[in-house]
DNA sequence: GTCTATACCAAGATAGAC
DNA sequence: GTCTATCTTGGTATAGAC
């Protein structure tokens, strides 16, 4: 019998790359405490045994998968171009993140999940911190350069809005087009009437 | 010595209570499916057999304490003064939510460990969308009254900023003290210079 | 109202066949 | 590499004594 396009692509299809995409959708749907490894296994239509093939353990899964999200979520480019107007900077700066958390989406989701438990947060904090840091950091500077008082606090108040973007993401069905909000945003930071100089990509 | 009724009563709420504030702290603190009976029943002094002489499963457990949570949540304060000047009513609107959010901590941190897993949300959907639509309806006419253009969009921008905010004090070791962050978020929509007009509670 | 003992089950994990 | 069968543990929940 012949196998469909479909068929041979998930047969070809790496079983590990398959079982960490499911687990990703169910931590972050029911929680990672929540799913089981049955569940995985059936959802990504392999046996459980074939789990421990791969990954030591439930928790060693739920490692590799914070690992890659990480390494998605460092991929948003926080250093600016020089030479640029500092406007601009910002304008980019402001993209990137929304760009970032659209096409990352699954990731920052669970990282919020880590991050509202203080018992799980702790095992990455570290890196979160980084994350973190990096990101106010580079804010910090662009706020400064645009000249705006408390530019340290600015930038937590921005990053702290970002974080709840993120949150208003996952919990409304009516959300609000991100060309709009990127404006708002930047009303906020840049005096002049004319924010919206270039296209959004969205 | 016989007991009253009324002793009999007291006694009945002070396990059902103790077991209800040492269940708070465990979710919160660890999530609802990393937290077991046991270990509930051992921070609350009591044996696990006397959690179910209160609560039908951990699932009613977790029910009350949402209910709970939300009956502290809806203590805030929405409607505002009328005859007020709306700058001060805005004012006083920020101040109610910041301090509720201080006072009410945990339940605000049980009510995004809700948020950020969609299958969990929509049990509690119905309330957690009556609160967040009542909260963005004041704001939204609060804006209106002070000329804000884009008032609804401003409303959840607003919204959006205190859900990052819980996040934040959640994560976050070195927090900026509220009066600053009050401030800052006033005179992003009260153009005057003074802003700071009366002291803050905290 | 509170405890101990225990039933029952589902979950994580392993062994061994193919 | 993948499966089925099985072990083991720890969890929810119940029964019954005091």
């Amino acid at each position: 019998m012949p196998r469909t396009k479909k068929q041979f692509e998930e047969i070809r299809k790496s079983s590990k790359e398959k079982i960490l995409n499911v687990a990703l959708e169910l931590f972050v749907k029911k929680g990672y405490h929540a799913t089981s490894i049955s569940q995985i296994a059936q959802k990504a239509k392999i046996s459980k045994g074939l789990m421990y093939n791969y990954f030591a353990s439930k928790e060693d899964l739920l490692d590799e998968i914070i690992l890659q999200g990480f390494h998605s979520l460092e991929e948003l480019e926080f250093r600016t171009k020089r030479g640029v107007h500092p406007q601009t900077q910002l304008e980019d700066f402001v993209d990137a993140v929304l760009d970032n958390l659209y096409s990352n989406f699954n990731y920052w989701q669970l990282y919020l999940a880590l991050l509202v438990h203080p018992e799980i947060q702790k095992k990455y904090e570290k890196k979160m911190k980084q994350f973190r840091d990096e990101f106010i950091q580079t804010l910090t500077l662009l706020f400064k350069k645009l000249k705006i008082k408390n530019p340290k606090l600015e930038a937590f108040l921005l990053g702290t809005f970002f974080d709840g973007l993120v949150l208003n993401f996952i919990a409304a069905e009516d959300v609000f087009p991100i060309s709009k909000i990127k404006n708002a945003i930047l009303s906020k930071y840049i005096k002049s009437n004319k924010v919206q100089t270039r296209k959004t990509k969205k």
